[in-house]
DNA sequence: ATAGAATTGTGAACGTTTTCACAAACTCCC
DNA sequence: GGGAGTTTGTGAAAACGTTCACAATTCTAT
C-alpha cells in the first residue's frame, strides 16, 4: 500500500513511462482526472493492466471517478526517479552520438548530458551547445569530476568493452548501450541495450511468419 | 520438429538475433562446434533457453556434441527470414535518419535503404552515397516504385502518425519507429519502437530502487 | 438521505515463459 | 566393439505476468 516493497517487472516499468507520456498529453488538453480504461485506450494496454501496474505502488485514484492527471504524474514521476535531474555521460560523438545529444526528448525528462567524450582528435576540444568535448582518454577522471550518472555508449563495437569497463571502474551504475554487443558488467550495474539491427530482425521474422495470423 | 507451427515468444525471436551474432564471431574465429553452455555464456541466457528456444524450429545440434557453427548460423539466418534481403526506406533524414543511414550492421545483415524521404525542401535532391532524398510528399508513389517491404520513421512526433497512416496505404506490413509516440496501425502491421526516452527512463528507475538487490 | 452509476484495488484463475531434470543419442578412446 | 563421458531435445514443474471478476468506495442527482 505504500512504498515498493515487491520485485517490478520490465514490462511495469516500461508502461509506467508510457502511462506517463500520455497523462502529460492529457494535462496539456487540460484534462484534469482519467480512468484506467481511458489510459489503457492510448496505448496498447487494457485497464485491468493499468490498475495492477499503479497498485504496485500504492492507490492513487478514486473510485468511482479515476485518477486525478496531475497527482498521478507525480507519483509516476517519483516512482521513476523522475523528480530528480540526472546527469549523464554521451561517450561517442560520432553520428549516433551527434542525434542523441540533440534528442530533445531528454532534456525535458529531467537527463541532461553534462558530459561529452570522444575518440577523435579533431572533435576533442569543440563546444557542443555549452559542452566542451573531452578526449575518452581523460575518461576516468571526467566522469568523477562532472558527478556523471549514468553514462550513454555510442562507441563502435570493437571498443566497447574496453569503455564499459573503464566506466564500470568508476562506479557508475546504469548503462545505455548502443553497440550491438552484449557487455560483461558487475552486476550491480544495469545495462539496457538499444539494438536497432535486432529491432529489424524481429521485424523480418515477422514479415516471414507473418501467415500465422 | 520441422517447420514453425507453433507461436513463438518476441524473447525468443530477440535470443535468436543474439544467437546468430555470437555464430558469427564464432565463426570469424574458425571454432567449428559450439554447445548450448557456450552459446548462452557470451549473453544473458542460460543453456536451456537456448535449447527451448532451438528446439521451436527443429534439432539442429548432435547429442553428445553440440551444434556445427556454420550450419547452426544458416538456419537462423533462414528462421529471421535475413537469407534474402530487405528493401528499407528511410523517413526522415534529420540527426537520427543519417545516423541510421551509416549504420553499418544494416547492410551487413542484408537491409539495403533504397529510398530516403525528407521533408525539407534543403535536403530534397542531395545525394547520400547514391539514393538521391525525395519530397515526403511523394511517399506513396516513392514506396511503390521501389518496392520498399520495411518503413523506418526517423520523423518529429507531431508527424508521425500521418507518416504512419501514408505508408501503411501502401500495403507496407512493417515499421520501426524511433518517434516517442504509440501509432495506431491496423492489426496485420507490425511496429517495433526505438523509444530511447524510455530506455532512461528504466535506467532512472533501476537506479532509485537499487536497494532491492 | 438514498438510490443508482461509475470506477478502483485486488485475490484468484489463467496463460505464457523459464528452468529443471533426465532419457536418448552421439563421440572418443582403448 | 564397448564403456565412459558429453550434450541434445523435451516433457514436467516452477516462476512469472496478464486477465477476470467483484466487493468496496466514491460521486451525482433527486
Amino acid at each position: 500500500m505504500a512504498a515498493s516493497p515487491q520485485k517490478v517487472s520490465e514490462s511495469t516499468v516500461r508502461r509506467l513511462s508510457l502511462y506517463l507520456r500520455f497523462l502529460e498529453e492529457f494535462e496539456e488538453k487540460g484534462v484534469t482526472t482519467v480512468s484506467s480504461e481511458e489510459l489503457a485506450g492510448r496505448g496498447g494496454t487494457t485497464a485491468a493492466q493499468v490498475r495492477k501496474d499503479l497498485s504496485i505502488f500504492g492507490s492513487f485514484g478514486k473510485r468511482g471517478l479515476g485518477y486525478a492527471v496531475p497527482l498521478l504524474g507525480r507519483e509516476i514521476r517519483r516512482i521513476l526517479g523522475l523528480s530528480r535531474s540526472w546527469r549523464v555521460a554521451l561517450v561517442g560523438a560520432g553520428r549516433i552520438g551527434a542525434a542523441l545529444f540533440e534528442y530533445p526528448n531528454f532534456r525535458t525528462r529531467g537527463f541532461r548530458i553534462v558530459t561529452v567524450l570522444d575518440h577523435d582528435p579533431k572533435k576533442v576540444g569543440r563546444l557542443w551547445d555549452g559542452t566542451r568535448i573531452r578526449h575518452v582518454d581523460t575518461l576516468e577522471e571526467t566522469l568523477r569530476e562532472t558527478k556523471v550518472d549514468i553514462a550513454i555508449l555510442a562507441v563502435p563495437e570493437e571498443v566497447v568493452q574496453d569503455v564499459v569497463d573503464r566506466v564500470v571502474s568508476v562506479e557508475i551504475k546504469a548503462i545505455l548501450n548502443f553497440a550491438p554487443t552484449q557487455l560483461r558488467v558487475p552486476n550491480d550495474v544495469v545495462v539496457n541495450d538499444v539494438n536497432m539491427a535486432m529491432e529489424l530482425e524481429a521485424l523480418s521474422f515477422a514479415l516471414v511468419n507473418r501467415a500465422l495470423r
